[in-house]
Order: structure tokens, then C-alpha cells, then sequence
DNA sequence: TAAATTTAATTAAACGTTTGTTTAGTTTTA
DNA sequence: TAAAACTAAACAAACGTTTAATTAAATTTA
């Protein structure tokens, strides 16, 4: 889907909005009049709010697919590197995007399975299947042990993230770093959560040295 | 607080629903209608919608408060068996009432800082200090090791909790495991994350042996 | 190229619902 | 018989969407 100049300065208008006040807590004036617009214009550029919300994922989403894939593919790299980049790359992303997150965790907690929630499952479906097949690539050559739920280590990695995000003001306060400014503070907690999970995967995935 | 029986079931319902539809996608009606009572109630007993939200959180918090300072008391235990209570015993709470635990994250990312946020707040930062102290007296003892962030280590384990309570549909699909009944399924991730998050906490708190 | 015509973009206003809350009156309980 | 519990109806405000009219841009015609 292409969007003109003016629909994108809506979605991420309805993309900003909707972090903040969640979808049925931000009403259409509101995009309208953030973005500079005629209330009319959402309907006749996108049909619907919830076809809107649509489109703000769809513009989201369809940008990172490749990048990940291609690295992925890569000869040069061990499976573990990969996997240390894997999370880099996702940590980057949710850092960098922090209201879109918002949005996708709002969606996927009101969980009437039409619209965004099936789109989210089905973008989290590919994303297993690589990384499952990463890992059984690492099993194979005796990088990673046996008997890893990857299901549940990419709850750990997300929902780590997704808390880190939700809870941000929180954590800055309890570690006395509201002195900071919000860039800086951004990049403390992108290396803190990249070492963790690094960490939480390696102890998680190889075999540990027998005790 | 004291609620009478049908100010009981006007909170639980509106518990559930907004759980399901968040505060600002759930109507008064909605939960006068599924209460059986009629909408000038909730006004009347409440005072408001918000005030009903915060009678939600009050109720279902206040009761879960004394057990846990109990068991950290307890001098037989070691810490690190009072690490591993602790993460059966959030495990088994958040599984048995995971309309709440979604309610609670809506609010969190709906972050108007006054109301319910704050009283989230102020959860944490409670829970935080008694887990830092537990933390502390392992250090101390040797059982663990330095350096340890601890607020970091909560993230995880609230965020992978979240997560499962979240995706629990995807998770139960992609480990094919659509036949059983719901009951079995919450204990088998039950038992699932419990394991899981002992061995992310035991390789994080405790030193590596040298390899 | 200039005028005419068609298409697209934009607007203010109105639509019918639904929202949370209040009122004024009735029934039940103590 | 006074207080508490409960109800149906009404309230103004906000909601998403549609309409009908107007302006701007693009295309066709002369």
C-alpha cells in the first residue's frame, strides 16, 4: 500500500495518539486536529478509524521484514552471533519506536481476534519460525544444547523489552537518573538491556559448564 | 476499603470487562447490564467510572500484600529459596488472575500519571526495596554476586509473565497443544515459567563457574 | 496556449448513537 | 417513619461517520 505525504502525516499522527490514550481513548477530532486536518479527511482517506489503525500498522511494519532475513542469511557469522544481533536489532527497533510498541501491546491485550491482533500474530508466526530454525541450525553444529522452548525465550526477550518501555519513568527514578537527559538515558538503558538479554540467552541456550 | 456483596460484583464484573475492552472501550452500561444492576448505581456506589477503577485496584491489591513480607521473614529458608518462592508465587497469582494483570498493564500504558498509574507505581516501589533487601542479604552470604540490577531483573520477570498472559492463545497454538483443556494448559505454562524463570534468575544472581 | 471540463481534495455542518452522570421518584429495609 | 437501595428517564457532551457544497488540480477540448 502507498500513502501520500499527507496520509502518512496522519497515520503517525494516529500512531503517536494512539500510544498515549490507546485506540478507543483518542477520538478521530483528535488526530484531526493534531495533524491539521478536516475530521472528514480520515474517512475519506482511510474508510475508517479501525482501517486507519490498519494502516498505521501496515506503514509500520512492512519496512523491517527484510533486513532481518538477510542477516539471517549470512555465511560468515556464528549462530550465536547471530542470535546477539537478533537481539541488538530488536532492542534497536522498540527503542527507537517506543510509541508503536504501545500501540501493538494495547492491540494485543483487547484481544478480539479481527483486524490488528491477527496481523500481529501472524508477523510474530515468521518471526518464530526464523529464529526456530536459527536455532536448530545452532543444535545441529553444537553451538546450543537441546530442549530449548524458544516460544517462551522470545516471551523473555519481548516482554522484558515491552516492560523496560512501560515502565521507563519508573526505572530512571528508582536508579536516581532523572538528571539525564532523555537521549542519553534512551542509549543507558539500549546497552543495560542488549548485556541482559545477551546474557539470559547465552546461560539459556549453550550447555553449562559442568559444575 | 469495605465493599458490600453487590458493590463485590460490580467490581468484578467491571474487572472483567476491562480486561477485555480496556476502561475507555468498556461503558457503564456494559457493566450495569453483565452486573445485573442498574447504570445509577455504579454513580451511586462509586461515585464515577475512574473511582470505580480504583476500587477495582484497591480491592484486588490490598489482599496480596502481607503474605509475601511473611515468607521473606522466614529464617530457615535460604535466599535463594526465598528468590524461587517468590517467582512461584507471582507465577501462580498472575495465572489466576490474568484480568487483572491486564488490567493493570492498560493502565500502565495509558501513562496519565495520576489515578491508577501512580498506585502502580508506589506496588512497585515496594516490592522493589523488599526484593533489594533479599538481594542484598545474598550478597552478604556469599550466595550471590555482585553488580546484580535488580529492577532489571524484575523486568524480566513481569515481562515474561506479561507476555504469556498476553500471546497465551499463540502460545498454546504454536505448541499445538489446542485439545486440552483450559485448565491443564495454565498448568502446564505454569510450571513452564516457573522453571524458566528460576534458571534465568540462578545464572543471573549466582556466580558462573569458571569455565 | 486558453478555455472548458472532469476529477480530486477539502471544508463546515449535520447525522444518529453512545457516552458518563444526574435527577426525581419509587420500593425496600431497618 | 426515616434511611438506604434501587429504578426509569433525561441530560449535555462527545463519539465516528456522512452529506452537500466549495476549492484546487489535472485532463481534455478547441
Amino acid at each position: 500500500m502507498e500513502f501520500n505525504e499527507k496520509q502518512i502525516s496522519i497515520i503517525n499522527t494516529a500512531e503517536r495518539l494512539f500510544s498515549i490514550n490507546g485506540f478507543d481513548g483518542t477520538s478521530v477530532r483528535d488526530i484531526a486536529h493534531e495533524a491539521g486536518i478536516n475530521v472528514a479527511m480520515i474517512s475519506y482517506y482511510f474508510g475508517s478509524k479501525e482501517k486507519l489503525m490498519e494502516a498505521v500498522f501496515e506503514q509500520k511494519t512492512s519496512k523491517m521484514r527484510l533486513k532481518v532475513e538477510n542477516m539471517l542469511q549470512e555465511e560468515k557469522l556464528t549462530n550465536h552471533e547471530k542470535v546477539n544481533i537478533l537481539i541488538e536489532d530488536y532492542v534497536d527497533r522498540f527503542l527507537s519506536q517506543p510509541q508503536f510498541h504501545k500501540v501493538m501491546l494495547l492491540e494485543q491485550l483487547s484481544d478480539k481476534p479481527g483486524g490488528i491482533a491477527g496481523m500481529i500474530d501472524e508477523l510474530k508466526k515468521r518471526n518464530l519460525a526464523l529464529i526456530k530454525k536459527l536455532i536448530q541450525e545452532g543444535q545441529k553444529s553444537g553451538e546450543f544444547k537441546k530442549n530449548i522452548d524458544i516460544a517462551l525465550m522470545m516471551a523473555t526477550m519481548v516482554g522484558t523489552v515491552s516492560q523496560m518501555i512501560i515502565s521507563r519513568r519508573f526505572y530512571r527514578e528508582v536508579n536516581n537518573m532523572e538528571h539525564l537527559p532523555e537521549e542519553e538515558f534512551t542509549n543507558y538503558i539500549r546497552k543495560k538491556l542488549c548485556a541482559h538479554l545477551k546474557n539470559l540467552f547465552k546461560s539459556t541456550l549453550t550447555n553449562e559448564e559442568k559444575k
